[in-house]
DNA sequence: ATGGTTGCTTAGCAA
């Protein structure tokens, strides 16, 4: 089965190319973030029209996440369902069976020195707790999504550009290393060690002609799930031609579970 | 050093 996750940068303005990318690539399953829209306005019926279920965890103007698959869910949860009370829609949860997939849209944390950057760590030590407290790592566990963190420095074009901001500062590192503590292996860098991988490139100054990028957006998975993951690869051309998003959709194969045929 | 771009919402924020 093959397993994707992109960040549309607003899934109104990229419909065209969401419906163009399923039909072209035909994922089992598409993690999607930024959807920047609430449920009212989600694109459920031209999907279904592809054959895609939809779990969507909406909001206004700003984040939003989904997942679409083939089947509905077994189960769905949005949000981490802590104490903390956090309007913004970044995280969501599917049981497929045995495996479970969840669609994770970091904040991106602005600069060092903001209080925005202050929520991403909590954010994410929020994440790795809500990990301990409802999963285990002998569970077949994909967690997907743009993670607004270039984990190591080839996942940086231009390293001294970006060393001191919040996608690669040791603080943002080392948090990331604590969630994928939990159990995770990176499936992507498994599979293509090469430099010059990204998947995000800003829209400004050429960057993207340039491949002045990061891999900001990952699917890693807990161990059960290694060995049955075949390929892994970023579809660069869906950054290309008229009014991309700024991310380029990831994708990891893997074996069919056993209850999918 | 600043500004460069895009989307949502309508001048400014977030990325």
């Amino acid at each position: 089965m093959r397993i994707a996750t992109w960040n549309v940068n607003s899934v109104r303005a990229r419909h065209e190319r969401l419906l163009r990318w399923l039909q072209t690539h035909q994922p089992d399953l598409l993690c999607l973030q930024e959807l920047k829209c609430q449920e009212a306005q989600f694109p459920f019926e031209a999907l279904r029209e592809l054959g895609y279920e939809a779990a969507v965890h909406g909001q206004k103007t700003y984040n939003g996440v989904a997942i679409l698959s083939r089947q509905p869910a077994d189960e769905v949860w949005a949000g981490m369902m802590d104490d903390e009370d956090d309007p913004q829609a970044r995280l969501l949860t599917c049981r497929f069976g045995e495996l479970h997939v969840v669609s994770a849209y970091f904040p991106n944390g602005s600069s060092v020195d903001s209080p925005k950057f202050a929520y991403k760590l909590r954010w994410m030590q929020r994440l790795r707790r809500w990990l301990d407290l409802r999963f285990r790592p002998d569970q077949a566990i994909l967690l997907c999504g743009d993670f607004n963190v270039a984990p190591e420095d080839r996942d940086v074009a231009k390293v001294e550009n970006w060393a001191d901001t919040v996608l690669c500062v040791p603080a943002v590192r080392e948090a990331l290393a604590s969630i994928y503590d939990f159990g995770f292996t990176d499936l992507v860098r498994t599979h293509r060690p090469e430099e010059g991988l990204y998947s995000w490139w800003d829209y400004r100054q050429l960057a993207f002609p340039r491949n002045e990028g990061l891999r900001i957006d990952h699917i890693v998975g807990t161990a059960s799930l290694m060995p049955r993951c075949s390929g892994a690869w970023i579809d660069r051309d869906e950054r290309k031609g008229a009014s991309p998003s700024d991310h380029a959709p990831v994708v990891v194969e893997l074996d069919a579970f056993e209850a999918e045929g």
